[in-house]
DNA sequence: AGCGGGATTTTCT
DNA sequence: GAAAATCCCGCTT
């Protein structure tokens, strides 16, 4: 069988900038809610700040499988953060989501989020919680209802910021956070 | 507007 | 036993 995601059958930050302006749907409450992403990092195997750089353990192990899939990991004792994997099997990198911008269903997210404008999908937790994303989510396959990864056309070089990624100790010099540069939802909008 | 701490559990050392 | 790919609140300026 063919990969649905082969355009993310690359290196995680390869596949970091194909995947922003790319869109999430998803289905909740029976309704739909449709965002763009717009902020994103990328972690791998050889990168000593990533989940799975110390090998494949219960954990990691949905990082080492095939592009296209959700990986949803547990932090701070309290917050989820969704990730989408990337790289060829047997690789473990993946993306992490880090802001998104609501296209349809706005009301959902705010409403879920007990915030509205950037501050309801500018973090990759607070994207987990205006989703509705958590533990069950994880190894859900990106082709399907109810949590849809749609593809788009890749974005302009010139329209990507990259910088370091933020709240990680190990490894930060690696320039492996990319986000829109023309969004409101990002850093210096 | 900016800083500091608390929440709370999984994971690895 | 401690750190962790975070967020939010409350206090100080």
């Amino acid at each position: 069988m063919r990969s649905d995601f082969l355009e993310l059958e690359v290196s995680a930050p390869e596949a970091a900038k194909r995947l922003l302006g790319c869109l999430l749907e998803r289905e909740i409450e029976g309704r739909r809610v449709l965002c763009k992403i717009v902020e994103v990092e990328a972690y791998d195997q050889t990168d000593a700040a990533s989940h799975s750089y110390r090998g494949k353990t219960p954990r990691t192990e949905i990082m080492f499988g095939r592009a296209g899939y959700l990986y949803v990991y547990f932090t701070y004792g309290m917050h989820y953060c969704c990730n989408v994997v990337t790289g060829v099997e047997g690789e473990g990198s993946a993306v992490l989501i880090r802001a998104v911008e609501p296209i349809e269903g706005v009301d959902i997210v705010e409403s879920r989020r007990h915030k509205s404008g950037k501050e309801a999908t500018n973090g990759p937790a607070k994207i987990c919680q205006a989703l509705g994303i958590n533990r069950e989510m994880n190894g859900h396959y990106l082709k399907n209802a109810p949590l849809k990864l749609i593809m788009k056309p890749p974005v302009k070089p010139q329209n990507i910021v990259v910088t370091p990624r933020i709240g990680i100790k190990k490894a930060i010099e690696k320039p492996w956070r990319f986000y829109l540069r023309d969004s409101t939802y990002t850093p210096d909008a």
